[in-house]
DNA sequence: ATGGACACCTGTGGGC
DNA sequence: TGCCCACAGGTGTCCA
C-alpha cells in the first residue's frame, strides 16, 4: 500500500478539492470495497447521499472525511483505507473511466462545479466506510490535518474504527517518550514493533527497511535490547524519512501509487535497502540481502546491520 | 504477550 | 505462446 507519505499526499489533495463539497449520488460498482463498513451497502449509500464533506484528516495510513452532523445524530465520517493498491482520484464527470474503479462519489463543490471522487483499488484490500466519531482519549487532536484546520473542534474526535491506531510521527501530539518506553517493554524484533500500528502508525515495509538501514539496526533486534540513544536515533530517521517522502509527494515509484489527479510522484527519495536485493550497500559495498519474513520481505545490509547479542 | 500462519484479492513479471 | 510460481508498499484474526 501507500504508506503514510502516499496517504498524506492524497489527504492534502482531498482537503484542497472536496472539503465543502456536497454528495449528490453514490455508485457502488463493487461492494467488496465496503468491507469495513459496519452496516450494509444500502446504509452506506443512504447515509452518504446529501452530506457535505467538512475536511480531510489522517492518522497513520487511515484518512477520513468528517461529514456534516444532523441533529440528534452522532458525528459521522467517511473513512478511507487504501490497503495495498488503493487510489482516490478526483475527476471531472467527463473524464475517461479509470480501470478498477470500485466506488464513485458524485460531488457538487461550493462553486457549483461537479466532480467525481473515485475509489480505485486493484486488490480490494482497501475500503471505504462510514463510522461514528468519538472523543479522543487524551483530548488532543485525533489526527494530522495540516496547519490550516488543526484547531477545528471536530479534530478532538476520531472514528471508532481508527481508535486503536496510535499517533504517527508527523502528528503534532506524537509522544516520543511514550514510544521509547514501549520499546523497552517489547522483546519482539524491532521491525515487528515499527510495523505495529498500535505502537506508532504510518510505517510500512519500505520505510521500516529504510529507517533500519539508516540506523544500522537488524530487523530482528529485540526492541528492548536497543539503547535509548540508538532508539531515539532510529525514531529520528523514521520521522525524517517520512517527512522527506511527504515533501516529495510520496514514493510513487510505479504506476500503482498516485495522487488525486492520477499523477505518479517523482521518486526523489533514493532508496538504500528496500527492493535492492543483490545490489551493493551504499555504505560498505556488501550485497543487500532479502530475507523472507512475516510473509513478506525484509531488505538489509548483512554487514552494516548485524544482529547484536543482547 | 508473542510469533506464526493465513485470509482477504488481482495483477505482473520471470523462468521454463 | 502458455503455464506456474513468486512477489507486491496492509490489516485483522485465530491458534499454539
Amino acid at each position: 500500500m501507500p504508506e503514510l507519505p502516499e496517504v498524506e499526499t492524497v489527504r492534502a489533495g482531498l482537503q484542497e478539492t472536496v472539503s465543502g463539497a456536497k454528495v449528490t449520488r453514490v455508485e457502488i460498482l463493487d461492494s467488496r470495497s465496503l468491507r469495513r463498513h459496519p452496516a450494509n451497502v444500502g446504509d452506506f449509500v443512504e447515509t452518504l447521499t446529501s452530506r457535505t464533506i467538512q475536511a480531510a484528516v489522517r492518522r497513520g495510513k487511515f484518512l477520513w472525511l468528517p461529514l456534516n452532523q444532523k441533529k440528534s445524530e452522532p458525528q459521522l465520517a467517511l473513512i478511507g483505507h487504501l490497503g495495498m493498491s488503493g487510489q482516490i482520484l478526483v475527476r471531472t464527470p467527463d473524464y475517461e473511466e479509470d480501470p478498477l474503479t470500485r466506488i464513485i462519489v458524485h460531488l457538487k463543490a461550493q462553486d457549483g462545479l461537479k466532480y467525481q471522487m473515485r475509489f480505485v483499488d486493484q486488490r480490494i484490500f482497501g475500503s471505504l466506510a462510514i463510522d461514528v466519531m468519538e472523543d479522543t482519549e487524551d483530548g488532543n487532536p485525533g489526527g494530522f490535518s495540516g496547519e490550516e484546520i488543526i484547531n477545528s473542534t471536530w479534530l478532538n474526535k476520531i472514528p471508532n474504527q481508527v481508535a486503536h491506531i496510535s499517533r504517527d510521527p508527523l502528528d503534532p501530539a506524537f509522544n516520543e517518550e511514550a514510544i521509547l518506553k514501549l520499546f523497552k517493554k517489547k522483546q519482539s524484533g524491532i521491525k515487528r514493533v515499527l510495523l505495529d500500528q498500535g505502537v506508532l502508525s504510518g510505517i510500512g515495509n519500505i520505510y521500516a527497511d529504510e529507517s533500519l538501514w539508516l540506523a544500522k539496526i537488524h530487523y530482528d533486534q529485540p526492541a528492548n535490547s536497543i539503547s535509548r540513544i540508538k532508539a531515539k536515533e532510529l525514531l529520528a530517521h523514521v520521522t525524517q524519512v517520512l517527512a522527506k517522502a511527504v515533501v516529495a509527494g510520496g514514493t510513487s515509484f510505479d504506476e500503482q501509487y498516485k495522487n488525486i489527479n492520477g499523477e505518479s510522484g517523482y521518486f526523489s527519495i533514493s532508496l538504500n535497502a528496500y527492493g535492492l536485493t543483490g545490489l551493493p550497500c551504499k555504505r560498505c559495498g556488501r550485497a543487500i540481502q532479502r530475507d523472507n519474513w512475516m510473509n513478506r520481505g525484509s531488505h538489509f545490509c548483512p554487514k552494516c546491520q548485524k544482529l547484536k547479542a543482547s
